[in-house]
Order: structure tokens, then sequence, then C-alpha cells
DNA sequence: ATGATAATGAAAATCATTTTCAATTAGGAT
DNA sequence: ATCCTAATTGAAAATGATTTTCATTATCAT
């Protein structure tokens, strides 16, 4: 693997972030510093670095990427889709799993609410939650 | 809501397996019973129920619909896919989300490990995990 | 510096899902 | 039971997100 001033610019830019961006928004950022970048490009990178585990993606469409990668939970508005960290620890009985004759990998906690915005301006259920 | 027979035999049919179709693979099994239902009849009504509680999403690609609301979760295999249910509780802390001015609507567990067949064969990992 | 190889960006392709729309059907009113 | 209206269906087209292809460019070990 080459490291690439985009992959570098990639990773780096994802972590200083506190938000959960999709793969667009993520262009729309890092095109102020690198006006040439692709889109596919940050695609096949936000994956890529995903896969070695290096950032977190939540499961929504579009799929949104994490920089963070301590130990948290995301929060979801099921009105407006925004996510929200939450901080907590979950028991995961990996004796349970073994049973089944898995070798856990990680696992993912997605919480759906109704944020509190929302719930004033009843707007209608979004997709895909 | 009208209820016809589609929307009958959806509901029914997943209710009897205990597997975990995505939409096109269910729509083989349904064709078994109406060699004319329609795909896009099966995903409207899965989504439907879906929303309505009647029946579980999970976030795969393509998705995943589960015919059993009693509470459980999910693991899923990293390389294979496949879904086994596993049966554990776990507590969701309450407080932490309403200080975030969430109200809680549900949450899912999504495990991933491997499966033992294919840590036997070790194949390549699969997307959208 | 050179060459081999991997990564890039643009465009096209793909895949799952949703929308559109004309035809059909359900179910209440008659 | 028949009629009427609105909702649902199935087929096809459209959409949206993501992935692939491919020619060009950049990286890095030598």
């Amino acid at each position: 693997m080459k490291n690439t001033k985009q992959r570098e610019l990639i990773l780096s830019e994802l972590r200083k972030l506190k938000t959960h961006p999709t793969a667009e928004e993520f262009h729309k950022i890092l095109k102020k510093k690198d006006n040439n970048i692709g889109l596919c490009t940050i695609y096949r990178n936000l994956e890529s670095f995903y896969e070695q585990g290096l950032i977190g993606k939540i499961n929504t469409k579009p799929a949104k990427y994490d920089g963070d990668l301590s130990s948290h939970s995301h929060i979801r508005c099921i009105s407006c889709g925004k996510i929200h960290d939450i901080f907590f620890s979950v028991p995961i009985n990996k004796v349970e799993i073994e049973k089944l004759g898995y070798k856990l990998q990680g696992y993912k906690i997605e919480i759906n609410g109704l944020c509190s915005s929302c719930a004033k301006t009843k707007k209608r259920r979004e997709k895909n939650v």
C-alpha cells in the first residue's frame, strides 16, 4: 500500500472531525484542502480504513464515517437522522457467541430515538433507520 | 390500509421462517405460493411492516428481514454474511440517552464474528459489515 | 533516476431500492 | 350483489449510493 497525499489527508481530516460525515459531505470538506480530490477516492479509502479497523462506519444510508475509535455508541434521531455519540459500556457475552462457533470480531450498538428538536416539530420519520 | 392477499402472504410466510431472507430471496420463496407476486410489492410491504414495528430488519446490504420480534440480537459472519440469532439482554442506560435530550425508541446490537466453517476455509472478508 | 506497481480521477456500471403509472382489487356504500 | 372510490399491485423506469474500469499519474524500492 502506498502513502498518497489523498490517503493521508482523508485519515487525518476525518480524525479531526467530531461529526460523522457521509462520503459526499466529507468530499465537500476535503475539497477545501485539495480541490481535485475525487469522490471515489474518498469512498475507496474510507472503506479501506474501515476494513483495517482504523475508522468507524455507521450503517445509515448513505453511510457515515467516524474518525473516533474510542469505545462509544451512536444514537440516531429517527426523524432527522442526526447522530450523537453516547458513551456507555455493554457487557457482551462471549460464551454465548463461542457456543455458536463464532469468533467475536466486534460489535456495534445502534440506538434510535427522537431528538428534542424533532420532538417539538413533529416531522415524518426518516427512512433506513 | 387494505388487506390484500399479497400483504397477508408476506407477513405470514416471513413469520414461519427461522431464517433472515433478503427481499430477493424472499421473493423466490413466495413465488412458490403466488407465482405472480412482484419484487417491489415485497419491498413495499416489508418496509411498511418494519415501520409499523411488525417485523425486524437487519442492516446488511441487501437488507435482511426477520419475522421474529422476540428480543434477540444477531451475529453476522464477516466472511460469508450468514446470520445467527443470539439471545442475551443488554442493559441500555436510559439516563444517558435522556441527558442528550432523546426519547428512546429502540436499539439493535449487531455483532460481527467469524463462523466456524469460514474459520477453516479462509475466505476474503465480505463487504458492508 | 528508473521501473514496477499501486493509487488516482472521471466516467460508466452496478446493485438495491424506490417511484411512476396504468390496471386491478378490496371493501364500504348503495 | 353491484357500484364506486381509493388503495394496492406489477412492470418498467428512475434513483441514489457505491463500485468498477481504465487510462494517467504518483510512489517507492532499487
